[in-house]
DNA sequence: AACCCTATTGCGCAGATGTCCAATAGGCAT
DNA sequence: ATGCCTATTGGACATCTGCGCAATAGGGTT
């Protein structure tokens, strides 16, 4: 096996035993049984677990990001991106957001994870900006502090989505969906059902 | 020592460990270490470490609420006990942020301490709906989902405590202050600054 | 065929962790 | 003074952890 094959099959089943037991879950020797090698060879590509989950986890929420870029594919207006943005971020699996929590606490003890969580944070706010701040130029939204309203819109979001995966059903992921996109609206001066699911319309 | 005052050194030395190295770094030889008696004795009045961590986060996260219920006394109106809620969630430091963000995360594995952090959302939530309640009764608030927008401004809140924790300086504890008492006044239809810091009016 | 390079192994190290248990000690009732 | 009860000790146990290292094997080059 080649050494770039080797390295990407290492962080493909880093993110296999993430999805399963969580970042805080995550041991070199899961690692190493879930690709069916020895744990030696985990060490000879990637300098510490820390740096390891830091890409793992670089990796995972990379994809989200880029599934809500491609899903702009077509969509122009503001106020239809802000709806796709809604269903893909809806479409996150209980999975995926643990995994955020877990990248959240955990940062305060992984320096490299906290880089990558930071910065990953970072990007979705400024998504979520770059959105509002076409659709305050068009006229299509109102908003008069572009990045305080899109990190309330994605603090929301976190919030949210946060109480249904560590509570279970103290809140229904329908709900949260459902109160998060009447949220934004209120936020951007928006008709009420104006952010409602894109596929159902 | 009496077997009452020991469980409650017992919890106390919890509480000053976890604060120091956050849940998932709690550790019983550590709680045994802050008391100055063995690792033993812990285990002679707490049937597991998740109990005892769930008995220490519990009181902690439920002084943080009576702390707002005392500050109400003396306020009568929902819109300044609405700002005393925010000068309380305000005032509370990186330590017990950080905490809930460990109890969130840690839910998913420890299933005592789930029962309390869900317990204790569900309390604050239902603290913030008694307010919004009487201030949609007194029409000082508009509001036609009370229970969505307690939960919405709770998510708020702890979405952007999370970036600040776990993020350092993505944005800062009174950015953060402020967006949410901004996202509170326009969730209520208030006026702008309605809700701002009440000890400086 | 000889050689080398490195991917890979397998194990060891040192430390940590939750839990349990036999032994002790110290106070209280008799 | 005797006996009992339990709070408390200190350490054993089994397991897990990240990491490093000497040995090996297998493929590619000369």
């Amino acid at each position: 096996m080649s050494p770039d094959d080797r390295r990407a099959a290492i962080v493909a089943a880093t993110r296999a035993v993430m999805a399963r037991n969580g970042i805080a879950g995550t041991t070199v020797r899961d690692v190493a049984a879930e690709l069916g090698t020895s744990s030696g060879l985990i060490h000879h590509y990637s300098a510490s677990l820390d740096e390891l989950l830091a890409e793992a986890f670089e990796q995972v929420a990379r994809e989200d990001l880029e599934r809500v870029r491609r899903a702009f594919a077509g969509v122009d207006d503001a106020i239809g991106r802000l709806r796709v943005f809604f269903d893909v971020y809806a479409r996150d699996d209980d999975q995926g957001i643990q995994t955020w929590l877990d990248a959240w606490s955990e940062a305060a003890r992984r320096p490299a994870l906290q880089r990558i969580s930071r910065r990953l944070n970072e990007e979705w706010q400024a998504l979520l900006a770059s959105i509002i701040g076409q659709g305050v130029a068009d006229g299509s939204m109102v908003c008069d502090d572009v990045d305080a309203v899109s990190w309330r819109i994605l603090s929301l979001l976190d919030g949210l989505a946060l109480q249904v995966v560590a509570h279970g059903d103290v809140i229904s992921l329908g709900e949260a969906d459902a109160w998060s996109r009447a949220g934004a609206e209120r936020e951007l001066g928006l008709p009420s059902g104006a952010l409602s699911l894109a596929l159902a319309r």
